[in-house]
DNA sequence: TGTGTCATGTAAGTCGTTACATGATTGA
DNA sequence: TCAATCATGTAACGACTTACATGACACA
């Protein structure tokens, strides 16, 4: 009961097919929610049954032929009620971070490199976002912005994408840092 | 396939029941997955089912009995098979976010609300993180700590949970102040 | 000629959540 | 006396993952 919402709210700011959808989750909605495309095409049917949302097909020459998606009155209500409800505990899952916690019984030298590429792809990431984030703003700064603009839910949320991205990015150098100064502090004795 | 190795990682320093594992799962483990007292218990059955942690009884008078696992030697060569593998990409989940990413169609009093108060137990939470890093740490400042000390995993994936933390309630404090300010705009047109 | 993009799903199996169930002791 | 802590689970249901399936066009 939960998918439900963060695809509602995806679909907010225009019609979108399951396809397009499944890149939004890839970008801006990969901030605070993560899901497959099977699983995106299983809830579109559902909230369409639901009446949450509607779908029309677009029929395309040179393209296969396209379902766009748009949030009814009642999917907007269900957002609603949504919003006022306790929210639940945010959370992580890190495959990295739980190998991390085991740094000291397991060898580290897949690690090191595991945290150099993480640290790339968040440095990837953080570029990312922060052209999005330039693309929304427009010709406004930040401040102006967000006091005068009119769809501001996505920029506050891929400014807290762009956070995590460079507070990950920099935790893992120091961390790899850390065990490499470890390892070889360990071959040299 | 997942669940199995964050307790492992979880279990490494010493032996744990089921019930302090929830704790640890609440506390430190938290950083880095979340999972509920029931799913624990399953998952302990299953690793002592595949012989990859051990328990044994301890019979106590004030209070009910309980079982205390450890990590076999099975169960150390599974966390080093996982860790040489490569990591799924890090996932988040987070309702509030989900909220605020459609604030620009929904009522925003009850998520200034929901944002201040994430503020206030990011912050407990930061808190907490914090002495617990002072405690692990000892008398050596970080460096030295993070040189020399024999069990520094715990210690590096609460820093990173401290600095989640800390930006978290960085950015749902400044979120508020956002929606306040519009608010009040709209309010005085 | 092969890789990437567009486009949508099904099926099987695993995993996670919610609700329920019990019961003694400790401390405010 | 009431809430919290210690301690361990089961059962039913819903959600998610992995693997499979198809097929045309664009571009290098």
């Amino acid at each position: 009961m939960a998918l439900r919402h963060a695809v509602l709210a995806a679909l907010l700011h225009g019609e979108y097919s399951g396809y397009q959808l499944a890149k939004a989750f890839d970008i801006g909605v990969a901030n605070f929610w993560h899901a497959l495309p099977q699983q995106l095409y299983a809830e579109l049917a559902k909230l369409e049954k639901d009446g949450l949302i509607t779908g029309r097909q677009v029929i395309q020459e040179t393209r296969p032929n396209k379902r766009l998606f748009q949030v009814t009155d009642a999917g907007f209500a269900e957002l609603e009620t949504f919003a006022a409800a306790v929210s639940k505990p945010s959370f992580i899952r890190d495959d990295l971070l739980v190998k991390i916690h085991a740094v000291d019984r397991i060898d580290t030298s897949p690690l090191i490199e595991q945290l150099e590429e993480r640290a790339s792809a968040a440095e990837a990431r953080a570029g990312l976002l922060t052209s999005l984030l330039d693309t929304m703003r427009g010709a406004l700064d930040e401040e102006e912005y967000l006091r005068t603009g009119e769809r501001i839910g996505p920029y506050l949320t891929c400014l807290r994408g762009l956070s995590f991205e460079r507070e990950h990015r920099a935790w893992c150098l120091r961390t790899a840092a850390v065990l490499r100064e470890r390892r070889q502090a360990r071959a040299e004795r």
